[in-house]
DNA sequence: AGATCACTTGACACCGTGTCAATTGACACT
DNA sequence: AGTGTCAATTGACACGGTGTCAAGTGATCT
């Protein structure tokens, strides 16, 4: 469980985001990926203490990757709340498929797993916060629906953001990453943005 | 294995339901249920196959036993579009709550048995058809947003009254049932109608 | 030569599902 | 009373996947 960033910890990482990407999350084992790295089983354990650590590791190590701070500059950038929201889904929902298989895994692992739970909430609550600005930046402007406070605008903007329903309308009903992306803007701009103000 | 009635075999579906509703659907084993009943581990097999089988099972009960079909009638007998978009959207996410635990448990047995994943995704199949039968009534009533196929406007109202969106709202943002209903009528009335038609 | 370190091999415990075989006890038929 | 049937019981066991443990190997540093 050595915690510093050995050459054999990256490749177990690695390793795994990969066989994870490639299976869309599901029935991969430990075995897996050990075998995918090129080491034994219990040499996993060496650097992880179990699967549910393993899995979380894989989506830190995947979000330096692909660098998700740089990517939500954008977003934070905008002044105008309609702007901001608008990029905020774009942003996001471009991030699903890229974390799609390592995020599936930890949320079937949430079934059985406290850990993983806990560790998925909070990637959720990361989410959510960026909701929380887009929604804030809205009533900022005084753009925000009338009828919804900022924070049931909130939960309903994370709830829509979730990964199931991009699950649902992409996976299930065959949609394009760029196909959910404008509806969600679309639903979010109807949902949200005071009607005057709309597009 | 006894595919009769008998009296035994209604009380483990009883005690499968009342289990998983107390638990949300988590962490309920066959012995658990057994244990429930008053039987033996064993003689739960020898009513059902496999966990997965009785949890098929308990869903069928669950819908006779709360008449899922009367419950829809208020919308099949709506003649105008948008009330029946509502009303089918206010019958199923009364229904929601429901069905939870045993749902839930379904859903979560979807992940490592296909036999599950099939039986939840027909039941969703079913739910969708309500979907579809609300969107063409309104594509009927030409009251469906332009901006819409009436395939894809499906594909989006399923999405959205998927139990994932109900578990997110309810459950993690504490929002009521009613809260709940109320925000889906809104968002789907905003989504699919003609503007020139909205209330 | 000795120590250290990452890793290997192989065995094993734990849990939950599902299977099998032998047994019990109640009821029905003749 | 004797026989058969049927639901259910008891207890043992296989399987798969995670996680643990102990002993051994081989390269590198000093």
């Amino acid at each position: 469980m050595s915690s510093e960033n050995t050459e054999t910890r990256t490749r177990i990482l690695a390793a795994t985001v990969h066989m994870l990407e490639k299976h869309g999350g599901r029935g991969v084992r430990m075995g897996d990926i050990a075998k995918e790295t090129g080491i034994s089983r219990q040499a996993v354990y060496l650097h992880f203490a179990s699967r549910t650590e393993l899995l979380v590791a894989a989506t830190r190590y995947l979000d330096e990757k692909l660098d998700v701070d740089s990517r939500l500059a954008p977003s934070r950038a905008a002044t105008v709340g309609i702007e901001r929201l608008a990029l905020y889904i774009e942003c996001w929902g471009n991030y699903i498929p890229e974390i799609y298989g390592v995020g599936k895994a930890l949320m079937m692992a949430r079934d059985t797993d406290e850990a993983a739970a806990v560790a998925w909430d909070d990637r959720m609550a990361a989410m959510r916060d960026g909701c929380r600005a887009a929604i804030d930046a809205l009533h900022a402007d005084g753009n925000l629906d009338t009828g919804m406070t900022p924070q049931k605008a909130t939960d309903a903007l994370w709830a829509m953001l979730l990964v199931p329903n991009w699950e649902a309308l992409t996976i299930d009903c065959g949609w394009s990453t760029e196909q959910y992306v404008s509806f969600m803007k679309t639903l979010a701009e109807r949902t949200f943005v005071r009607s005057s103000q709309r597009v």
